[in-house]
DNA sequence: AACTACTCCTGGAGGC
DNA sequence: TGCCTCCAGGAGTAGT
């Protein structure tokens, strides 16, 4: 599913592609996917003017001209692919189905026609992604600290800033504390999976009972981890996407396979419901 | 306040 | 091959 990196890099990609450019049109077949809560319409996005990208935990930030923003949550299962004709300009999110289908197709829930006659065609085979319009002026509330929390590659995420936040967490199992928006603003399951095996941290410790040298091993691994999937290649994108000698996975998605690390094979457990895969030996 | 359970949705995997 | 059942999973919400 698409996490921070996932985001991030379609982030930049679509920044090459889509800002300058007018909406001339709107579509959504799936009303539940638009939320809007000042009461604005897909109509509203058209003649607007597409600004900066922004990204704020797993979410894609539209600026759009008069003061706008469509803020886009890929969810589960989200894409968003920009073309012109059966040219892909840029892609990103979930790969099932291939960036290359077809477009539309039975999965294909949304469009937005771009002046220069390229389309941003929106796919969602779970339906669970939610495309946000809001005035600018109210981001902050999408934003409210009890709903997101530290932006993990941002500057003020410290260990200092996370040990404050985990120790609010007696017995939470630390995976559960990561996925937590409210803590740490981005990560998903793949890489809590990824970055509890490179610190070394057994899933289902409780968040408030790790030293202080185990929290730093931590905040290193969760920025090593998010910036090596952005600069290498991401997990969600097709193997072709990723490059030769990506570090990651070493855990998520490997249960039964050989540990990177030490050879035992990797188990999968559920941890707050979600499937974790971890080391037994390496972690602890 | 901290934590758990339930909900949404459907492609894909596994069983027979 | 085809039918059936079950699982995955972000985050909002309700319940304990």
């Amino acid at each position: 599913m698409p996490e921070l990196p996932e985001v991030e890099t379609l982030r930049r990609d679509l920044s090459r592609t889509v800002v300058g450019r007018r909406i001339e049109r709107a579509e959504l077949t799936k009303p539940k996917m638009l939320v809007a809560p000042t009461g604005l319409t897909l109509g509203d996005l058209h003649g607007r003017t597409i600004g900066r990208l922004g990204r704020r935990a797993k979410l894609l930030l539209f600026d759009l001209s008069g003061d706008l923003t469509m803020a886009l949550h890929l969810k589960l299962a989200g894409q968003l692919i920009h073309r012109r004709g059966e040219t892909t300009l840029a892609a990103g999110g979930h790969p099932v189905p291939r960036f290359d289908a077809p477009m539309p197709h039975r999965a294909t829930h949304g469009r937005f026609d771009l002046d220069d006659g390229s389309v941003m065609w929106l796919t969602d085979i779970r339906q669970f992604g939610r495309v946000t319009l809001l005035p600018t002026a109210l981001l902050p509330e999408l934003f409210d600290e009890k709903r997101l929390g530290i932006e993990p590659l941002g500057g003020e995420f410290t260990a200092e800033r996370l040990a404050a936040t985990l120790r609010r967490h007696r017995t939470l199992p630390i995976k559960s504390a990561l996925l937590d928006q409210a803590n740490l603003a981005g990560v998903g399951n793949i890489y809590a999976d990824e970055a509890l095996h490179t610190a070394g941290i057994h899933p289902t410790r409780p968040a408030g009972g790790l030293s202080p040298g185990e929290i730093g091993g931590l905040c290193r691994a969760i920025r090593d981890v998010l910036s090596h999937a952005i600069e290498n290649g991401v997990a969600d994108l097709p193997a072709g996407r990723i490059r030769e000698g990506a570090a990651f996975p070493r855990a998520h998605g490997r249960s039964g396979l050989p540990c990177l690390t030490c050879g035992r094979p990797i188990e999968r457990i559920k941890v707050g419901a979600r499937s974790t895969d971890f080391c037994p030996t390496c972690q602890r």
